[in-house]
DNA sequence: GATCCTCGAGTTCG
DNA sequence: CTCGAGGATC
């Protein structure tokens, strides 16, 4: 596409005139378009339609062609084409690229600040903040308003020289408006915008491609393609953030700068502000921190800068940090580590959970050893290997996951993970039924299948039994005092033999048989839910325990009687048949029934009070109460809560610093309460909005003493 | 059969 | 919180 053959001119003969007439409207169209651009991609505020921008572009383009003798590099339809590259040219620094200093909180700033002030010996100098935006520096040398060269950061004295890649990006400008110094050199970070990596990353996935971990492994990946075309068909984007060198005439601070350098038509890095004393600058930063994730790019700190060149000058340089400038860097929320092995956990229901060994990470604020992988399927699809380097986020929640490996980084010869074919823990063959993503061990007396069947039953929303952790019963089991759930109740019998056991004091034995005696009061509900079986979590549980209101009435329902119920299909109802038609599982409820369990529900439990049917989710820190207090709140006067907003939801209740729920509300129109509207509802209906307990048999001592503080 | 909603199950660190 | 899958509905 650079060059038209001799014979395809020679076809079409011009004569000067037109030759004259085609030139001077080529040099008009690329003023044009690089006049839009400018508007587009630096003032962020176009003038034209993309459909009338494409109109220019076409035109120019097939100008070019029949008069390709007139083709300019800097052109703007010269952002595509160029040949694949052998390897990467190298490109000197003029001046070394340097890298900043770190600062992790306002303390390590004000110390930063400190020095400089002693240096310049002066305290009033502005600073000029701007998001540090977490891509691949790059340096940009313009001759004569031409793009000249670009080259990555390398060493921070030489690096590769990949001009034709950055020609394709299609904010860098090829042709500077307006006067510009005769050589000069901009620095700045190229990038992948957040939404345009989503895109691309799904439209791999669909490919069956490997997906990118994150935005800058991506741009990184792009910038560095041999094969231009390849770069051009990513989404890179350009931000200038610094004035290299020049020579010529320029501006004597930061601010101006980057506004002269908006001029000539470069995108500077956005959000940039200035600020006058130190104090205002650290809450400046610290302010960047809860915008962070609504951000169109990844940041991972925000840079500080001297403003003014001639104390830049003054302070200088020490080693490869400049004493002008520092990162004030945010708690990172994505690292990478050695994923040493794969593991399989064994769940309550047989399912064979894979979780990733790692080494450990510090990442959002704690040391990261483990992250679970899901299922096989997820662990295909990202192609994740023992002994590759990983990607781990805590992305603003606290569960760990692995994004992807770095396929650069992976060792020679790794093979593909796949299942192990027997169960980790009983070596029973593993089943994958057909069309489902997990594998399960069916063996159910499978040990680990046990061991988790009865942490689910101690379970807060279950049984609520206190003092029963995984190492208890995991002694218990193993000292054979238990076999099954229903054998906590014989413990009482067992007392001797728990004393006997290592760590095992009166004290301790004594709480846990209070707390399993005051499990038989639970609700039917919480008792079937405590028997985990298959599908059956809380809601499910509530409703079987309501239509029916006793455990022999489920346990004698027949499919199509169960499969009738709102809310459960045949799969549920299936599985409920098939759970009390098991010997096994008859004979706990038999023993459950000997040790006076109740098996029925007591005195309705109909869901009543102002809220009824109402479905209420809480958003946001709230004031006087936690949200666990609020929700049990809503609870008490009748409503349910939870679950994500949707057109069902009755209201929404909002406090300080709400999530995406607040948005998708008023997306759906759904009514918002704050938490005082609780409140008064709570008052008008004489309930406490936060019990610390329930109150000893009414005590009004008890009722007046104060509350802890939450 | 497709689509939307809701529920179930597993989950990490301090 | 997230994914997968069951249930309801058209």
């Amino acid at each position: 596409m650079t060059a038209k053959s001799a014979s395809e001119i020679t076809r079409s003969p011009t004569t000067e005139k037109e030759h004259f007439d085609a030139r001077s409207r080529m040099e008009e169209l690329r003023e044009q378009i690089r006049y839009h651009n400018y508007h587009y991609y630096v003032l962020d505020d176009p003038e034209i339609t993309d459909a009338e921008w494409d109109t220019l572009f076409q035109e120019l383009k097939e100008l070019e062609e029949t008069h390709p003798e007139f083709v300019t590099p800097e052109s703007p339809t010269q952002r595509v084409g160029a040949p694949p590259q052998e390897a990467f040219g190298i490109v000197e620094h003029r001046e070394p690229l340097l890298s900043l200093g770190n600062a992790f909180d306002g303390d390590e700033l004000r110390n930063w600040h400190r020095r400089a002030a002693s240096l310049a010996d002066r305290t009033d100098f502005a600073l000029v903040t701007e998001p540090k935006i977490d891509g691949l520096a790059i340096a940009l040398v313009y001759e004569n308003g031409v793009l000249a060269q670009a080259g990555t950061r390398g060493d921070g004295r030489r690096g590769e020289d990949v001009t034709p890649n950055v020609r394709t990006i299609a904010s860098a400008p090829l042709r500077l408006r307006g006067p510009s110094p005769a050589q000069f050199e901009v620095r700045g970070e190229v990038y992948i915008p957040k939404a345009r990596f989503e895109e691309m990353n799904t439209e791999r996935a669909q490919r069956g491609e490997p997906l990118f971990a994150n935005p800058r492994n991506a741009a990184a990946g792009a910038l560095r393609q041999l094969d231009p075309n390849v770069t051009a068909v990513r989404p890179l984007a350009l931000a200038i953030y610094q004035l290299g060198w020049a020579a010529g005439t320029a501006p004597s601070t930061q601010w101006e700068t980057m506004a002269w350098l908006r001029e000539m038509g470069f995108p500077t890095t956005p959000d940039a502000d200035r600020h006058l004393g130190l104090e205002e600058t650290i809450v400046a930063c610290e302010a960047w921190i809860p915008r962070r994730d609504s951000l169109p790019f990844d940041m991972d700190g925000v840079v500080v800068k001297v403003n003014e060149f001639a104390i830049q000058r003054q302070l200088g340089i020490i080693g490869r940090e400049p004493r002008w400038a520092i990162a004030f860097k945010f708690p990172p929320s994505e690292a990478t580590t050695l994923l040493t092995r794969i593991g399989v956990n064994v769940g309550r229901t047989g399912s064979l959970n894979p979780y990733a060994i790692l080494e450990p990470v510090h990442v959002g604020g704690a040391t990261v050893k483990l992250a679970t992988l899901h299922n096989e399927d997820d662990i295909r699809r990202k192609d994740i290997r023992e002994g590759d380097t990983v990607v781990v986020r805590r992305a603003g929640e606290v569960i760990p996951q692995v994004v992807g490996p770095i396929l650069s980084r992976r060792p020679p010869r790794r093979r593909r993970w796949r299942m192990p074919k027997r169960c980790p823990a009983c070596h029973t063959p593993v089943v994958r039924p057909e069309g489902e993503a997990m594998a399960y061990c069916v063996n159910p007396t499978c040990p680990a299948q046990v061991q988790r069947q009865l942490e689910h039953f101690v379970n807060r929303a279950a049984m609520d039994i206190d003092g029963l952790g995984e190492e208890t019963i995991a002694d218990l089991l193993e000292n054979e005092l238990i076999t099954d759930a229903a054998d906590l109740y014989r413990l009482r019998k067992s007392r001797k033999a728990l004393l006997s056991l290592r760590g095992y004091k009166e004290k301790k034995v004594d709480k846990l048989l209070a707390s399993i005696e005051a499990s038989k009061e639970r609700p039917l509900a919480a008792v079937i839910f405590a028997l985990g079986i298959r599908h059956i979590g809380s809601e499910v549980a509530a409703i079987l325990a309501q239509h029916f209101g006793h455990i022999d009435a489920i346990a004698t329902a027949r499919r199509e009687e169960l499969a009738a119920i709102d809310g459960i299909g045949p799969v549920i109802a299936d599985s409920v048949v098939t759970w009390f038609a098991g010997k096994r599982n008859r004979a706990v409820i038999r023993k459950l029934r000997r040790a006076g369990i109740r098996l029925e529900e007591i005195g309705g439990g109909a869901r009543e009070g102002p809220l009824a049917g109402g479905q209420f989710i809480v958003t946001g820190r709230l004031e006087a109460l936690t949200r666990n207090q609020a929700e049990a709140a809503l609870k008490r006067l009748g409503g349910s809560v939870g679950g994500g907003v949707s057109k069902k939801t009755t209201a929404l209740i909002v406090g300080e610093a709400p999530g995406s729920k607040l948005q998708r509300a008023q997306e759906l129109d759904i009514p918002i309460w704050d938490e005082a509207r609780l409140l008064a509802l709570l008052r008008e209906h004489r309930l406490d909005p936060a019990p610390s307990r329930p109150l000893a048999s009414g005590s009004i001592l008890a009722a007046l003493r104060p509350r802890r503080r939450i």
